[in-house]
DNA sequence: CAATATCGTTCACGACTCGAATGATTGAGA
DNA sequence: TCTCAATCATTCGAGTCGTGAACGATATTG
């Protein structure tokens, strides 16, 4: 019959190699204080993508009680300014501080170096390709395609 | 400056990505009352690349303490049988059996639907090159290249 | 034979996330 | 204007997942 291998399907390598990479980068943002989803809020601030609180709440699949709890470490690093919005009271709307820019930049660039590591050896046009095919899936499964 | 996006950025990537697609996988696991982790312990012993649960544990890079209650589940379910292993008699061995190569089968069926959604839409020399970086990419990290 | 190491197991704990309950604020309709 | 329902943020209790420290059984070494 069909003997494919499941270490060898898609789904399932995405699913190991995704785990060793967040625990490669988390390893990294240690230094920071920081989780993955803490950069990831950054990263929606400094997009622009949302503000409120629901908003990237949405926007991370994510409860909107765990966003209060990335806030409030965030905003205790300075990274991040929380205000009422005045049109809204309810809602509180998150900005990046230019302490949060310079986090996000070093999480960004340590996750470049990351990425270094990951692709060291392959050949530019594999890794191109690779970050289109990812790009797209990324986007079908309704993440920041960029 | 260096106005790389987080967002593009493999490491970032592939995290997001690999956390949907595993998530999307235990949904269908779901039916059959197993978690990834269950299956790539079933996938390890048809490799035959370990046989106890000390190998297993290093193999998938997780605590002993885990894979016994990996064991426990699959021995319930009759897919996996626990027999000492004579030369040593600490060492717990385990076996598939043959419910336990159904359900691997069945699961790796369910993986490789999943891959087909996943790569819907895409030209067959994506997914073809997607599959070969993934797995240097894999092999490098010290997973089960095949 | 004694001392030490190894394997599996149990158990208590920490990390992570969710969902329900609560309070403040808004908007709709009588 | 005055309810009443809906919405947003927050707190809090609970569930899941995985780890690491004991412990008992077995093996190995001197």
């Amino acid at each position: 019959m069909n003997d494919v291998k499941l270490t060898s399907t898609l789904a399932f390598r995405l699913g190991t190699l995704g785990a060793v990479v967040t625990e490669r980068f988390s390893a990294r943002l240690a230094a920071d204080g920081l989780k993955p989803k803490h950069v990831g809020l950054l990263a929606i601030l400094e997009a622009g993508t949302a503000t409120s609180q629901l908003d990237i709440a949405k926007l991370m699949n994510v409860a909107p009680s765990l966003v209060v709890s990335l806030a409030d470490r965030l905003e205790e690093l300075g990274a991040v300014r929380r205000e009422r919005d005045p049109a809204d009271r309810r809602r509180q709307t998150l900005a990046l501080t230019a302490e949060g820019r310079e986090l996000l930049a070093a999480c960004t660039a340590a996750a470049a170096e990351l990425d270094a590591e990951l692709t060291d050896g392959l050949k530019p046009e594999e890794v191109k390709a690779l970050r289109g095919v990812l790009g797209t899936m990324a986007e079908r499964s309704g993440l920041p395609a960029d």
